[in-house]
DNA sequence: CCCGTCGATGTTTACGTAAACATCAGCCAC
DNA sequence: GTGGCTGATGTTTACGTAAACATCGACGGG
């Protein structure tokens, strides 16, 4: 900057207002500075800055994982709304989804240059974590439960699963199958819950809960057992991706798909449409998810003080073909 | 710190010496600065550390989307590996694909507090963008074409494409359809010149390309088209999710894979393995990219300078269900 | 017993920027 | 014409840290 000013033959104040676009600088000083700036090739530095300002401008995004189709979305999408604020996003992946590896992780993105964190997590993992958080540091986590401690901003999960087993029971199905997610999501726990209450209200049976870990893997094998259970016509997936093994153990097992059973999935991945059949899911607007946890931390930072609550983002059910009257009803 | 300092009755030197964990502090000292930080909640600048060390121990990725499975295995990667060597990671998106868009957000990468680049984006869309970063400032780019001006890593997409090609025609087929990529893709490109020149090494015919962009959908309107010519018996998909939508047309028209139709895919998504068939197909180590490129770009911004060159990733097929001999030589 | 040495700690300084304040020239009103 | 005002530019300073250098006390060898 000095050799700007010198070359220009200004000060290095009125460089610094070149550049940061000020007022009060005639023109054809503005021109010389700017000429000057681009023969020797001048960036302004952006940790000078940032110490001058006691801001850095970025936002940390804290996750375990890259591989879930929820999280990926979330986080482009929140890349984005930060980028239309004139925010970056710094990454910070926690490898194993412990509390000493999560507490390690805090420490080094506390100590890193960011003026809040989004955390795509669960608020039980957190809640031992933030204690190695600065007090300045504003928080919002997406993709978890009740925020009475931290702001939230999820899907509305009850709603999604509320929609896909009574579409299911409109249908005519006497009942709805779930496979679930790994025990500890909450996620697949309020999906789960929402089933189970849909079904009691309208006075069904409720059959044993299956459960998955997300893969679709998990969801081949549970389809091999739910294949062969008498009465299933109807199965409620709590991803896609277990839709997908389901479909395949169906597909292998001779049992057609909507004809025999029919099954919902859950999140709406890109390549659902081309599922065999398409399959029917629950929607969810990541997107919107993520531009909200981006407004959330801008806001809280502009006021310095925390929010709390959860912000439930709808769902809405995408109908494809893999959901059908039971074959007894189409059979009348 | 100053705070810090007093509390602890010390300098501020001592406290920097606590801090960054250099020697010659006495233990009981030691402990009383460190208590003083805990009880004051201090936590460095890191700002002024970036400023005073003139590095900011982060890495910047710059990347068109994180909607293919590639860009976000590579980015996790990356961000592990980055991690590993204390270095962060900071986003930078690029909406649209544009010479425009690129260029500005490579200048405000260049305003960003990074130390180095990785670009994972073809050569030739960076080229003119370049310009505008500046001079000190390391680039590797990951999938890509060669790297005549930048240090670039790839899979081998030659070698992958080779392989899935000479598995079907050592399988018995004629010749083997190729469902390509989007114009303008070298990964495409390689992979279908790749293709060509088994077929013709082997003296086969070669039938006409077919294009898709990448998608589910764009595969299974090839797969309608491709379930319709005569002795086509192999397709070879340049990505798994057109693969996916190439099995699912072959299914809606009648066609069994393998025993009509057998199909091979590239990428290897974890999702492969579920599809209906389980999907034989060439697998990428993405993870082996990333790793690469954080060494690469690390490398040369400890040799404060530019390496050149290809590394290339070597590819593995992997066999699953979707690929078997033609049906004259299983009749015969 | 004194001096040299070494280890622990303190003091000074610079990193690059921008806010706050200072200066200076030109212009207008009286 | 002169004083006050405005706008353009320069000067000083501080942001938080850590390297370089300075200081001080203790310990050991001659």
């Amino acid at each position: 900057m000095a050799d700007v000013a010198h070359l220009a033959g200004v000060s290095s104040q009125t460089v610094s207002r070149v550049s940061n676009g000020s007022q009060g600088v005639v023109e054809e000083t503005r021109q010389r500075v700017l000429a000057a700036m681009k023969e020797l090739g001048y960036r302004p530095n952006s940790a000078a800055r940032a110490l001058k300002a006691g801001e850095f401008r970025t936002l940390g995004v804290i996750l375990f994982t890259l591989s879930t189709t929820g999280n990926v979305r979330t986080l482009e999408a929140i890349t984005e709304s930060a980028a239309m604020e004139g925010y970056a996003i710094t990454l910070m992946p926690v490898a194993v989804p412990t509390q000493t590896g999560l507490h390690g992780a805090f420490t080094r993105l506390g100590e890193l240059a960011v003026d809040g964190i989004i955390a795509i997590m669960e608020v039980h993992l957190l809640d031992a974590a933030t204690i190695s958080l600065p007090p300045h540091i504003q928080v919002v986590v997406a993709d978890s439960d009740a925020g009475d401690r931290y702001s939230v901003v999820d899907t509305d999960q009850s709603e999604g699963a509320r929609m896909a087993v009574r579409h299911l029971i409109d249908l005519g199905h006497d009942t709805v199958w779930h496979l679930t997610g790994p025990e500890g999501s909450f996620a697949a726990q309020r999906r789960a819950d929402a089933w189970q209450r849909v079904l009691q209200q309208a006075n069904r049976t409720v059959p044993p809960l299956v459960r998955g870990d997300w893969s679709a893997k998990s969801g081949y094998e549970a389809g091999l057992w739910l294949a062969d259970q008498p009465g299933c016509t109807a199965v409620f997936a709590a991803n896609d991706q277990m839709a997908l093994g389901l479909l395949r153990a169906l597909h292998e097992r001779g049992k057609r798909v909507p004809q025999d059973v029919s099954v919902v999935g859950f999140d709406d991945i890109a390549d659902a449409s081309d599922f065999i059949p398409p399959l029917t899911t629950v929607h969810q607007d990541f997107g919107e998810v993520g531009r909200l946890c981006v407004q959330g931390v801008l806001r809280q930072i502009r006021n310095q003080a925390a929010d709390q609550g959860t912000t439930l983002v709808p769902t809405r059910l995408v109908l494809r073909d893999s959901t059908a009257a039971p074959p007894d009803r189409r059979a009348r």
